[in-house]
DNA sequence: CAATTTACATACAGACATGTATGTATGTCA
DNA sequence: TGACATACATACATGTCTGTATGTAAATTG
């Protein structure tokens, strides 16, 4: 292959990330080997090594372009300040839900980051990065939680904290089973109902 | 190492076994060699190959060990017939979890199982296993609700399978993201309150 | 008590994968 | 239009891990 301008070397490096996903998807990120990865995006390895310093960095890079969750829920949750804030909570969950059920892409980089990685040695960047943006996303679903509890549309006993750790925690335990195994359920079909039955369970705490 | 007796060699087994599971949890699965788990257990990687095919064999061995969360449920679950039936899946839910927070091996094996390993590969008969063990859960658990509705403990209204869905998700959400950062939250102070939380929102299904 | 089997340790060869060094043709810029 | 930087491809050296083959001393068996 011949020198490519810059919008070509640009156009090869998102080839490569997405070469990246179906490999690492296919193999593993540990078992995945910079060659197949190249195979795939059918450049070489020296391609590789050109945009990406090694492969801890390719899978960052990958992880990086899509948004996790966690930032995904603040911006639906904060872009929408009209609606009751319980209802603007309750969709946000939902929307999360549904769009990794109708995305291809997002669906395949769960996937990969909840079934095909190991959060230890090179990838220990990526771990820190996951559990920083995971306090992040729970300080901010607290603070929401927060203003509904404050603006007396949550019940006054409820623990904004335990509320945000809960909402989360269900989500991604969600979307973890979900891909795993995506025929078990459709999880398109039962996101509302089930946020729905948290947030009840959430609205109807006693005292 | 010289010739060992019946019951030592066994010794040996369950050391290598014990030695697996801390190397594993600190380098993850892909990127410990056989030769590092050799060494923790203070044998040769001789003695792991008489015990276990190859590495593979040796992780199924070590995961068969601790007692997944799918059949601990149902066991407990089974084990106590008396009480209303939802305050028997209620309490199993939070026995699983509060288990997992005060058993340091179980929250070391779900570390590996959540975080340190891939589920491709030479570990698909894993994943099958995990993926057949969930689904056995999903239906047991869907089977106690249902059965909690027929007795008029649990609205009629309510979807059996979605419940068990959402609680066997809910379960390991809370399970994986607390392993991945203690220091994050309690487990075991706020278990109980989140499977409340939960339940009362199944109850409070409406029609 | 000799023969055999067990439970390992040791030694070795082959397979990859990685990182780097180097080659090279083309854009880019003065 | 030359000179240099860019965007790769190719080649190679190296290390590491695996699987197996072989050695061996003690336990077990007849």
């Amino acid at each position: 292959m011949v020198r490519r301008t810059k919008e070509e070397a640009q156009e090869t490096r998102e080839s490569i990330l997405d070469a990246a996903e179906v490999v690492f998807h296919d193999k593993g990120v540990a078992h995945a080997s910079l060659e197949e990865v190249a195979a795939e995006a059918q450049v070489t390895r020296g391609a590789i090594y050109w945009h990406f310093k090694d492969k801890a960095e390719l899978f960052d890079a990958m992880m990086q372009r899509v948004a996790l969750p966690a930032e995904e829920m603040l911006e639906m949750a904060g872009s929408r300040g009209d609606a009751r804030p319980v209802e603007v909570l309750r969709r946000a969950t939902v929307e999360v839900l549904l769009r990794c059920a109708r995305d291809a892409r997002v669906q395949r980089v769960f996937d990969i980051a909840y079934h095909k990685c190991e959060y230890v040695g090179d990838a220990a960047g990526v771990r820190d990065r996951h559990v920083a943006s995971q306090q992040e996303c729970l300080r901010s679903i607290e603070g929401a939680f927060r203003g509904c509890i404050d603006g007396g549309h949550l019940p006054a006993s409820l623990n904004p904290r335990e509320a945000a750790i809960g909402t989360m925690s269900l989500v991604s335990g969600l979307i973890a089973n979900w891909v795993l195994a995506p025929k078990s359920f459709s999880l398109e079909k039962h996101a509302k109902a089930l946020v729905d039955t948290w947030f009840r369970g959430l609205e109807g705490k006693p005292k």
